[in-house]
DNA sequence: ACCTGAACACCGTTCAAGT
DNA sequence: ACCTGAACACCGTTCAAGT
């Protein structure tokens, strides 16, 4: 009957959030914060793959299998980690004059802030994200796209249309900066252009430079003008 | 100085597509395609998690490590199972009269390709997607929206833009279903019901009806209209 | 309520050897 | 060229026990 025994049924994804808390801190003042700053800390040092409870564990100070006490599995310390990534992104108290504006600003904020991070993109896109930080993003998103006059099915669409473009462009670039991007690029190109009877339309294109923030750019503004034009009916 | 050592550098992801792959079947006539497919059913049966190499040999009557013969490592399986799931989107052999439309038909059979399994939306949100199967459906996009008129960065961000809010919104869905979602979704209302006051517009929402299809098909109209507004100059 | 310690089952990968 | 077999290192998780 501990805590992690709790959730009814089988653990779902982001269900770290829906358990209550242990609100106390332990004789090593091991709280979920610190488990997540330290889990972000590793994460960014040896991605993805190479997180390991141990690791963690021994960076805290703990026994491994102390952290079974925080947390009821090891997906949940990366529900943590999103969670906080998503606490850097900076959210503005007023809504912005021009919503438009403030979507904008808000896809290239949430950009960088995944991108600080590389392995993030990928655990946003593959897990609900129900921590308190990113709610609190989705719900400025909704605000400034019910202001600009979306209801109902059609808001929630719009919602899910910016932070599902954002966080599959995000977890798409970094999927490339993993290894020698230069490297795969270049072999990327010589495969297509040795295969340009097949691939006629992409083998014409460049990727010499990858610029990958312009790209971004222009999609979000695709993504902006259709809503745009859908506001106004 | 085996072929798996051929690649230079690092192992990048999706570099199994661009090794040399061994042309001959050997005695148990194990080939790619026959692992990438006992892979797929099992990621159908058990999940990303659960899938293991031992697991997959023992299916296909071999011993663990000949696996490592025809691949480098574990992630090159899941680039094998990816690339077969795209090789069940329907691919139109003519382009069709409006671009739109026919950008909007890839949209919606690739959402339902990458449904059909689950674990796929993840993986194609994290994975460079360079099989050829992908590939061909990559050359299809810039095809259809080169005839729209796009060109040059242009090009390649619509083409980025359409195909990551699929995949970005099917790994979403994705993430929900994994678990038992209808118990997901109302612990999750109850949580933004309960803090109305942190999160109005959230809270006003109802998800009684998890009406995936529909907003996706919202989502999707959004881009298609910006695109559309973009196309005309 | 929070942490320790021992123990288990599992799994990706290497490498030398076979045919 | 393709496959076997033994072996290694590692790692998430459990459970009973401590304070």
């Amino acid at each position: 009957m501990s805590p992690k025994k709790a959730a009814t049924g089988p653990v779902l994804p982001g269900a770290v959030w829906l358990r209550k808390r242990p609100p106390r801190r332990g004789q090593h003042g091991l709280t979920r914060e610190r488990i997540a700053s330290e889990v972000v800390a590793q994460l960014d040092r040896a991605g993805l793959d190479g997180l390991n409870l141990r690791a963690v564990a021994a960076a805290l100070d703990v026994h491994p299998t102390t952290l079974y006490w925080h947390v009821a599995v090891r997906d949940d310390l990366l529900d943590l980690a999103v969670d906080a990534v998503f606490a850097e992104l900076p959210l503005p108290d007023r809504p912005a004059e021009d919503w438009v504006d403030g979507i904008r600003t808000f896809m290239h904020d949430l950009r960088m802030a995944l991108l600080a991070h590389s392995w993030s993109g990928a655990l946003a896109s593959s897990r609900p994200l129900l921590g308190p930080e990113a709610l609190a993003r989705s719900e400025f998103v909704y605000a400034a796209l019910a202001r600009a006059g979306f209801t109902g099915d059609e808001l929630a669409a719009a919602a899910a249309a910016v932070t599902n473009l954002v966080i599959g462009s995000v977890a798409a670039e970094a999927s490339w900066q993993d290894g020698d991007e230069l490297t795969a690029r270049r072999a990327v190109q010589e495969h297509l252009q040795a295969n340009a009877h097949i691939y006629p339309a992409m083998a014409e294109l460049s990727f010499e430079t990858s610029a990958w923030a312009a790209q971004f750019a222009h999609s979000a503004e695709f993504l902006l003008a259709g809503l745009a034009e859908k506001a106004r009916h």
